[in-house]
DNA sequence: TATGAATGAGGCTTCATTCAT
DNA sequence: GATGAATGAAGCCTCATTCAT
């Protein structure tokens, strides 16, 4: 038995449109611009009215902040469906889950790359709260990957000393970096060798052994 | 005996003037962002009338490509100061090298992160010209990144078969990493410890040496 | 029955501000000159918004065009209305016919001097283009002008041997000239006494005949 | 010897730049426009400083009405030299006088069509005072022609009864329509055979004559 | 509920004019 | 006297937002 508050039809239609029109913001923000996108042509997009928008959504402002969540939650989504925190104990598992993890952002960077566009190019640039969004979120992930490098110290397959909480920042940047990469060169072969590259670094370095 | 071609007192103080534009366009931008910037905000930090600006540079968008590019010559500037490329022929060599272009960026980024904010923050959501400029640039940086790593390669002291150009993508992130971090936490120790870090990953990567 | 596509009320007021704008525009810039005119002006004048202006005309070029034209229109219709072209086959049928015309101008620019203000002092000075579009209609005239004249002198009431063209351009001058002196002197009787000496250079010149 | 006050060298020089200003001003009307037209742009055709023609002239204002007299001038000039007013008695005398005065505005006209352009297109658009110049200059030629056609009824070589002051103005829309021909067909052959139509039309009318 | 007509704050840009050098 | 750097009034236009239908 659900007893999740049934919605009825009107609001499931709301709950639609409201999708839609984020979704509609998404693709004007990440192909025009912030600035340069008109709640006219998210309307127009759409095929609805724009003062239509006012009905779902505050005001410009409201809806870039819908859609940067939305694509902070499809990457998200991602890369918690792929992963099991703290449930690897080796290094080989590390790496392995470091594997998945990377195709999973490759797959969302190459299926869609207006998710990088908009959370690196649009997002910082719409206003100071909206960069400080962004820089969060960064700042998120690289919390998140100190967690999982204090796992491999205490568990003794990453090296012992290790700065965990500047080592996960730099290991960020090489996923940003894929992120980037993906604006411009979106295909899933490049990517997945990009993610070989920064796995390669991340686990062995770029030292001839000796 | 200056060879130089003297430039008169009116050339002096008009070449001073269209600096102390930018500087003010670079500082107004940085704080409150490009698109919340008006030619009136920017001439206002001078002391001078907003007509006087169009006596400078052609238009707004003109002041912003002015803003970035001498933004970017800041950078080059420092790192080319460091910097002898092809210079180094060992391993510790290069990982010296490293460490000195690191502090370098620190030293930028430390000593005025509105240049890192500018570059990553603000110059991407001007338009999608702007942003294309600094993607440029990332690329070149990580060309340059490559180079340093194939040279490497062929001296022997980093890995063989090492994918330099997906590599030096990597780095660059991680580099890119640096600049962000240092829009929130500026303080010079502080991005020491993050240089250290990424050279540490760098070189040696994260896992336990066996 | 009525087989007009029928417009909806809204459409219907679309259509009636969009023609009030064009008369207001009219007005202002024959009273103050196009140049002198702003958008504000002509918005003012009806009591709405000067943002409501460009949601039915493109801008200041745009409205002025529509102004113009529709000046023409007003002349062509009175003209094409008293008009049957290559109707009168004799002296005095093309006389009488020339009369009316004379007429039908005489109502016009003495019902609204600004008609004649607009074409010959404003438009012209709007820019090269439109001074084109003036010059374009005077010689449209002459051109109308030169059939009737071939067709004169086709059916032998006219001087055999006739420069038609040039003829036609002389006479269009003198429209031209009551069009002028109704400009400042907008009086019926005086235009009507004006058009009475053009009609006698036009048929008979002014020399005492013997 | 001579009672006009000698003007020092200095006095000359100013007094031919003065005169340079005005003609690059009419060029720069009659070319672009009275509004298109910026100060600086009438002293760049100089090679002189902007700052230097306020030295010269009141204001923008100032060399537009400068412009427009020497404009009128020109024509007065040309038209007064051909011409001993009231020195005619006969048709024929009258007749080829108007040949004279036609030839010499012909001359006037293709050899600088821009002195009609300034006059009819330019001038009137500058604003309503500039207007009324204009009007008033036609007003004052048909003035004139009116005075010769009294002349030419007192003495019996023209129509009696003839209403010369309305006649006058529909020979002045005749000239007036030479003029504005000059504008877009400059060539002397053909304005020759305008004014030929003209007087034509003027002295013979356009009817067969019995 | 959906619409789009109306609005006007706001921002860019031009250019005539001034005035210190 | 000549210059051109500086100025700011003025005007065009955009577009987010409101609200009557």
């Amino acid at each position: 038995m659900s007893v999740e508050p049934a919605l009825s039809r009107n609001e499931r239609k709301k709950a639609e449109l409201r999708r839609e029109i984020i979704d509609a913001a998404f693709e004007a923000f990440a192909e025009r611009g912030y600035h340069a996108t008109g709640i006219a042509d998210i309307a127009a997009r759409l095929g609805i009215g724009h003062g239509t928008f006012y009905r779902y959504f505050e005001n410009k402002r409201d809806i870039v902040d819908h859609v940067v969540s939305a694509t902070i939650e499809r990457i998200v989504g991602a890369l918690t469906a792929e992963n099991a925190p703290g449930a690897v104990d080796t290094l080989e598992g590390y790496r392995a889950q470091s594997v998945r993890i990377a195709d999973a952002l490759a797959e969302i960077i190459t299926s869609d790359p207006r998710v990088p566009r908009m959370l690196v190019i649009e997002a910082p640039g719409v206003d100071p709260e909206m960069a400080n969004r962004v820089l969060d979120f960064f700042d998120l992930a690289a919390d998140l990957n100190a967690a999982y490098l204090s796992h491999g110290v205490e568990r003794g397959y990453l090296r012992p000393g290790l700065d965990v909480v500047n080592t996960a920042r730099a290991i960020n940047g090489m996923i940003l970096a894929a992120a980037i990469d993906g604006i411009r060169r979106p295909g899933v072969d490049h990517q997945r060798e990009l993610s070989a590259a920064i796995i390669g670094v991340m686990f062995d370095g770029i030292s001839r052994s000796m």
